[in-house]
DNA sequence: CCTCCATTGACAACCGGTTGCCGAATTGGG
DNA sequence: CCCAATTCGGCAACCGGTTGTCAATGGAGG
């Protein structure tokens, strides 16, 4: 949105509008896409983190390791618990903070999305150059590890 | 998520995941940097689509151009109209949706926020190159025009 | 052991987006 | 000219994220 005529300063305007923009347009294509496996995006992404998490973990830690806050992070395993595809373990360390691994059934169902999943990203993804997705990537993950929100803006 | 190695499949869904991550990091930017100007991320937005519209748009055309649905924009430009800083304008061509315009108090704070926004840009661009942006704009926009929701995942 | 502080989960409220439905206006075809 | 289909705004419900508050737990220091 600047008004002024940088070009730097317009790219990344745009980036961050575009990022806007994809997220819409990637739920929406999420919630499509695992609809028939009875989920969510939200649940997908959430299946995706414990199954791919190396130990089990605390709701803190999954929300710290996916960018979201705890309570949001905490809404989505309650249902998963609900539903059986996720489990409580009772955590030494953390009597109040149970680890949470997935069940049986949520693997399986992880291991069924997943491989569609797969197959849908080898149609999709000739549109696009490995470079380019890893300069995104890196990109994003730069915007990512930013946090201009310390007191720069600070005329509150 | 893909359990399989390919590089391609694996930078692809990476981009994805930081697509969500960078949005909500993004909207939390957003607004803490809006909140000085009583304005939220949603707002400003929206300020800055009719900002920089060459025409009045209609809410359906406004919605459209920000890849949100008809609802959505609606609600924002009600609360922009509320707030005095866009108003409606009869369409000539559709009585029932009139064209929305920002007011001259409308204008003057998006003017002040952009100029706002442009110094904080201009701290924390440098950061980035203007290649490396460009083509993740460029990639995003891809991922926004690839709408692989048709049936290709099918079993629905 | 006790006290203070940080962490955690539950709960409620809110925000901004979605979908779905409805009624009114507009449009286009017969 | 009329009638059906589309477009539009308003409303309600839901989803997934946020914040804030609260009580309970855990840990560290006196």
């Amino acid at each position: 949105m600047p008004r002024s005529a940088n070009a730097l300063y317009k790219h990344f305007t745009d980036t961050i509008l575009q990022v806007f923009r994809a997220n819409g347009q990637l739920i929406g294509w999420g919630d499509r896409f695992a609809a028939p496996f009875e989920l969510t995006s939200a649940r997908w992404q959430m299946l995706g983190a414990l199954a791919l998490a190396a130990q089990p973990l605390t709701a803190p830690q999954i929300a710290s390791s996916m960018g979201v806050t705890r309570q949001g992070a905490q809404k989505q395993l309650n249902l998963l618990t609900e539903e059986g595809l996720a489990v409580r373990l009772a955590n030494p360390h953390h009597k109040r903070s149970p680890f949470y691994l997935l069940t049986e059934s949520g693997t399986a169902l992880y291991r069924r999305i997943d491989d569609e999943w797969n197959r849908h990203v080898a149609e999709v993804s000739g549109a696009f150059s490995a470079e380019d997705l890893a300069i995104t990537v890196r990109t994003l993950a730069r915007i990512n590890e930013l946090h201009p929100l310390d007191d720069e803006g600070g005329e509150q």
